[in-house]
DNA sequence: AGACAGCTTGGCAGTGACTGACAGGTTGGC
DNA sequence: GCCAACCTGTCAGTCACTGCCAAGCTGTCT
């Protein structure tokens, strides 16, 4: 049962990063609309149903780790000892994550760019970036030394949110500056700007 | 010339308002995803083809006037007196957005709650509300005293991100609390645990 | 008045993302 | 070798959305 699971597990993840890298090939050659999931599919040697069913949409074939991600981000902010600010714990969550990423910076610079470039793509990160936020509420609402309603606390949600606008603004502009930023020097002027 | 203009706008705002009161009607009584546009189309009295030319998408039936408001905001924080500090002026152009609605309360607490339910007018409301965002960096930048480059500045940007991310938090809180909280206490809490 | 130009509208066919149902093949347990 | 669970491909269909073309309405010019 373990072996076999294993087995179909492994030999699903070679399929699932091989069909991502094709697909990351086209989206770059021709533009990320101007291909078709039947391209991709006919390229990476699968039936275009089995794609669906190894990502849902067409953005998932960008944004597909995207939910392991937000798991690292809320493990780590969670695991931060008591002493630290709040803030200094969002921070070691996203440190977390850019540790976390197997992917080289080249390529995190373009799939960066292909999602602040292309409408769809970046709504789709943005929405699932909503979502850690959400898993981040009780997280820091301990924190903060709130207890949890069964809405979340503003000033915990003001908190968070800012984080990740910061973030977001960091990382934009770092893709705009063609990677040769730093994007964390780039967050904290952004941050410190805010808390001034 | 302007009459013959005046005229077919104004009967083109009519229908547009009128097809955008039957749509609000049969998403909230079948929900945004179960209803289609043709559905739409023939309780509205016009072809599928002619609905695809006032909206371009679905989306737009229910956040056609983000276009205007976001003007309305980049107006009204320009228009701010020097002496407000960047904070004020921002918060000062909400409010403005407030006033220009035409809506009821009502219609707005349901529209609000059409689209933070709904992942795909989610979506597209957060990319209107980034198109605003990119709207304000000179007007930021100019009163924060940094000469505008070619590149967003970060400080501006996390301004800008900041004050939008707390908006946000406020209306999503204002949408859970049914509409009986204060949106604006939200937000000046959200803010005020940000900048402590 | 009547021809003309500008603009709008509707119908039609097509594309592309996505889904459900069905049939066949593969894998692992007995 | 058999059975059950699982995966895969094919097909047909839905729905948002678009280009194309013909028909209609409006105001203008002669």
């Amino acid at each position: 049962m373990e072996k076999s699971a294993s087995l179909w597990e492994r030999s699903r993840q070679a399929a699932v990063a091989e069909i991502v890298d094709t697909a990351l090939t086209l989206f770059e050659e021709q533009g990320y609309e101007a291909t078709t999931m039947a391209q991709v599919a006919s390229k990476a040697g699968v039936s275009q149903r089995s794609l669906f069913r190894y990502f849902g949409t067409k953005e998932d074939l960008v944004c597909s780790d995207q939910d392991a991600l937000g798991e690292v981000l809320v493990g780590a902010v969670a695991a931060q000892p008591a002493e630290l600010s709040t803030w200094d714990a969002l921070r070691a969550g996203f440190t977390a994550i850019l540790a976390a990423s197997n992917h080289t910076p080249q390529r995190v610079l373009e799939i960066s760019r292909l999602i602040f470039t292309t409408a769809s793509l970046r709504s789709r990160y943005f929405e699932k970036r909503l979502r850690w936020q959400h898993a981040l509420v009780p997280v820091i609402e301990q924190r903060m030394g709130i207890e949890s309603g069964e809405v979340p606390d503003a000033r915990a949600m003001g908190v968070i949110a800012t984080t990740f606008a910061c973030v977001d603004a960091a990382t934009e502009l770092w893709v705009l500056h063609g990677g040769k930023a730093d994007a964390f020097e780039l967050y904290e002027q952004a941050l410190a700007a805010v808390r001034a």
